[in-house]
DNA sequence: ATCACAGTTCATTCGAAAATGAAGTATATC
DNA sequence: GATATACTTCATTTTCGAATGAACTGTGAT
């Protein structure tokens, strides 16, 4: 085990493998080009850096005409990348940031059934802003007004309280450190923005794309600027 | 986050480095000289090393008379390094190894609040097969025999239902790949065999070591040879 | 058929950083 | 005090692998 994880670590140890690992988190696949482009270097050198993320099995090649399309094998590679954000120094939580104030919304994705990142996040701020969940002992709960605010979204919250999975919980996001909402709950919202085109998944990733509808519908409701 | 991401890579990319690092996953707090050791390198090498560590803020150092103890920072460091074990080439899932039959569990240690590694793993699947939980839809459930169980145990299930947190879930073991149980009642269970003496923490660190009385109470209770 | 583009291969160069050697500080033991 | 041990510092060497240059394969457009 040791000495494997020697292996996956000088994989990525290296900045231009690591540039190209962070570039693909954005959820779609690269080529070649593009990720020569992004990582600043020659296409030999880009090609050569390529070829051992897919030997050690971090990436997978496809074939489109000349185009060779560079991806993440399978999801748990973003899951780990994600992960080792927790490795950076710990920001001093007491201060806040306020130099970007409206930066608009860019880390866009799904965790397993709810929306992430950014957006995830966001959305859950803007929730327990306007009272449509509270916070009780840490714990997310769903407040009367909040019955209403779903159900007139078409979502029926009595519906998914019986079912057997957790209705209601928060979710570390790993690169934002702030919790998101998950559960039932925050899948059929999920369901419900996709469904109505606000967000579009991309090609088989867990990225996602607000679509203009999307942009619009996030104002209106959350008040969020993307 | 671009850069900072490369350079945290660059860090834990040196096998040396890395050898440290996993080397340190084992809980407990290790000499720069019992770490030279491991590494098989010499002291001022990786004298250079723990330090290049500690300035990344992965490690902290205290000093006792004329030893140097290094550990991780904070215990998220291992949650991150135990992340990274996903970037592993995925094991053929299909044929089980059998070469090392009856290994002694050695990886044991805490996740949270609850016993995780081998031993967590192992505790939940013996747990399985006595019937005292059994899963309905992937979730686990207390059976009416577990109940009797856990009472014999002098845990009382249903004072830990009325609780607010998760009663029983499940928790993904990173290193391990397989589940383990968590929740209320998995922490009531670790209680229980840190008050009984079966486990000792180490040093402040996740790890726990098994007493020679929870050696025996582990094959009572669970079959389980350390 | 010809040219441009996308990507690869291989031999060679180059450089950053890992390792080494020698010497120094601090603590413990006799 | 004298000596051994634990660890560090710094100047120097060495090494490994990233980057480069030149040449090649394969696809697409004209």
């Amino acid at each position: 085990m040791d000495t494997r994880f020697n292996e996956i670590a000088a994989v990525i140890g290296d900045p231009t493998r690591a540039t190209i690992l962070w570039t693909l988190m954005e959820g779609r696949a690269f080529t070649a080009t593009e990720l020569a482009l992004e990582a600043e270097t020659s296409p030999q050198n880009i090609s050569m850096h390529l070829h051992k993320l897919v030997q050690a099995g971090l990436l997978s090649v496809e074939s489109q005409g000349r185009h060779k399309y560079y991806r993440f094998s399978r999801k748990e590679i973003a899951y780990a990348l994600e992960g080792m954000t927790l490795l950076l120094p710990r920001p001093d939580q007491t201060r806040q940031r306020h130099d970007e104030p409206d930066q608009p919304i860019r880390q866009c994705r799904t965790c397993y059934d709810h929306l992430a990142g950014k957006l995830g996040v966001g959305v859950t701020e803007s929730l327990l802003k306007q009272k449509i969940i509270s916070l009780k002992d840490q714990e997310p709960v769903l407040t009367r007004r909040g019955m209403k605010w779903f159900s007139d979204l078409g979502i029926e919250p009595r519906a998914l309280m019986e079912q057997r999975r957790s209705f209601l919980r928060t979710c570390l996001d790993w690169s934002e450190r702030k919790h998101h909402i998950a559960g039932s709950l925050a899948a059929a919202l999920l369901n419900h923005m996709l469904a109505g085109d606000w967000l579009r998944r991309t090609g088989g990733s867990r990225a996602l794309v607000v679509t203009s509808r999307g942009r619009k519908e996030f104002y209106e409701h959350f008040r969020i600027t993307i």
